[in-house]
DNA sequence: TTTAAAAAAGTGTTCGAGCACGCAATGGGA
DNA sequence: TCCCATTGCGTGCTCGAACACTTTTTTAAA
């Protein structure tokens, strides 16, 4: 026996408080100009009948339109960021029914200068809600107590910055990320030898996680009786684009010939790899990050072994959500969203590509 | 310059193409009594505004009830089957605002007749829609005829079967789940010797999915020049709820004394792995899928070293969800919704037990 | 040409919540 | 007593889509 739930309205509560639903709705929205008897009365009867307001016809009138800004690096500089921003556009388009609308503020992730250019121009802008990939920390903090006076909440998302109270973070646990690594090459290390943690390409000082991982990396080692059968070392391999970095990594293998693992804490784990396969190295295993285009052909040939995937395209659509989450449903927001650490194979790589 | 985004209504159309809503609204719904020139005029401008109904308005006007069904092993006797039903009912949850409800109708996993009688039940109270976990493949089948002639869409999740004319199946791809199991432990393996495939206590006639992870995982060491190093068997270990695997796996380790990997074809791996810790073979390395409780505990304990997520959290989610899409969104249905086959580690475990 | 039937097109109400508006009752000051 | 401000409360329109209902136009038969 099926019985179609009963809903209750706020004419109902009118009715049964021989009240109208103006008075109701005042009550509900503690607009005052109501006789104290009454809202009592109105309270109770709301209790009693349990009553959670049609969320549907809620939004439906209301139909405001809520800005959004989108603070990310350029994806054409760097392919990373294209998933991110696919990520933001499908929440985009979610939740285009209940008025949200984004807007990008692209700028180039190796120039301070655009980065600051661009924040100023979301502030003028004066958005309901902003979301930002904070890759340049020093620059970014004025920005934040600026945005937290102007009462804009924002999400942090890819990097994690402690105590400048944004709304939520999104990304991974990077501590984790690194033990996890560690573990998975553990796994396939059949001699004793040397591990290498290699950052390539980035300006550590701006990128507190990368150490992290490292941190996370390391310890694993120390742990479990490892420390005297592998070596940790670690270095930044810097290069111009034309270069690779096949310098770097000749000296590094000249010091430490029996060198059997790479992590590589970013996604350049493909630069790497094509060292790698010019040089013939097959015995290294070699794990890194992200699903770029030229991570996955390296995956495809098992040059790279595993990649960690930190699922941007969920940062980007997760982090709208979390804004929509606070300014439209008005929800509890935890302060961190971890995403979860994705191990990605050439067996299973498909699935993780374009999620549904 | 923030401009709102102007949202086309069926109004707008009707203005557009001098008319009124009244006959926009027939063309959407191929009501017919339209002349053919007005209807091809409104189609163009459909198309030319890009025109998506306001789901809101939707179904805040139809307000109809759809009663779903859920036909699903009682977790109580098999811990697996508590994911499903979270997932189906945190998808309830989301959708009861558009006026979804799901009966549950529990069997037990171990008698054909229990499912036989649910089933009856389900056809009797004629849901508009139905999410199965086919465990019993024959039994099923006639009730598919039926179901299909009643006009009730129902989606398959958990077990794959072909050519009865689900609206969708949801789960894993078998055969590649075999084949990334096969890659991992490869991963691990230093030293030549015998793989084991076991099916713990399942009743393989009836569960066709396991015989293709098998095939997956048996095709991945037949390629790659493995087939030399490696040696593939496979067993059915059954064993009545007391006893445990151990006077199979004994015989199969006398017949076999290179074994040094073990692949458990369903959630049933902590059976193995109180095996394998009771006799201190911590060389041994041990794959299996699910997230099930005892499991978790030998994977903290690295006694089981990876395990393989099959998402049956996911898959009760998304089914419902699927005949949500169908039903009341008329969304066009993928007739395959393959999840992710996640790996698991100790180190990302947390990160897959509670989704967001 | 008239007329009825059929086809085509238009109008108006409904869903539940939000909110503007307006009316009635009360109170205080002159 | 009159006037106006304040408080309390009710009415009615709106959001966009769905659908029942009415009205207009066309077509075919007499």
């Amino acid at each position: 026996m099926s019985v179609k739930k009963k809903i209750v309205r706020i004419k109902d509560i009118a009715e049964r408080a021989q009240t109208s639903k103006g008075t109701v709705d005042r009550v509900l929205h503690n607009r005052g100009r109501v006789a104290d008897d009454v809202r009592e009365r109105i309270l109770a009867i709301i209790k009693e009948l349990n009553y959670e307001p049609n969320l549907i016809a809620q939004s439906l009138k209301s139909q405001r339109a809520f800005n959004l800004a989108a603070l990310v690096p350029d994806p054409d500089l760097d392919s990373y960021w294209e998933a991110p921003r696919n990520g933001l556009e499908k929440a985009e388009k979610e939740l285009r029914q209940y008025g949200v609308h984004v807007t990008k503020f692209i700028f180039n992730s190796h120039e301070e200068g655009s980065f600051i250019a661009k924040a100023r121009e979301v502030t003028r802008e004066h958005p309901d809600g902003l979301l930002i990939a904070p890759i340049f920390y020093k620059e970014a903090l004025p920005f934040f107590k600026e945005w937290t006076e102007m009462g804009i909440p924002y999400v942090l998302f890819n990097t994690q910055i402690e105590h400048v109270g944004p709304l939520c973070y999104i990304g991974q646990d990077s501590y984790r990320s690194g033990c996890l690594a560690a573990k998975i090459l553990r796994f396939g290390l059949h001699t004793p030898g040397t591990v290498l943690v290699a950052h390539v390409n980035e300006d550590i000082s701006n990128s507190a996680h990368l150490i992290t991982k490292e941190e996370g990396f390391r310890d694993y080692f120390k742990g479990e009786n490892l420390a005297d059968t592998f070596k940790v070392i670690s270095s930044e391999i810097n290069f111009p684009d034309e270069e690779g970095p096949d310098r770097q990594l000749d000296e590094i293998r000249k010091k430490n010939p029996d060198l059997n693992a790479i992590y590589v804490t970013n996604s350049k784990a493909f630069e790497v790899a094509a060292y790698l396969e010019k040089n013939g190295l097959t015995d290294i295993k070699l794990i890194g990050y992200d699903l770029v285009e030229h991570n996955q052909e390296y995956l495809k040939k098992d040059v790279i072994h595993f990649l960690i995937n930190q699922n941007p395209l969920g940062q980007g659509y997760w982090g709208i959500h979390q804004l929509a989450n606070h300014l439209i449903f008005k929800k509890e927001i935890q302060p961190i969203k971890f995403l979860p650490l994705d191990i990605i194979t050439k067996e299973n790589l498909d699935y993780y590509l374009d999620p549904q």
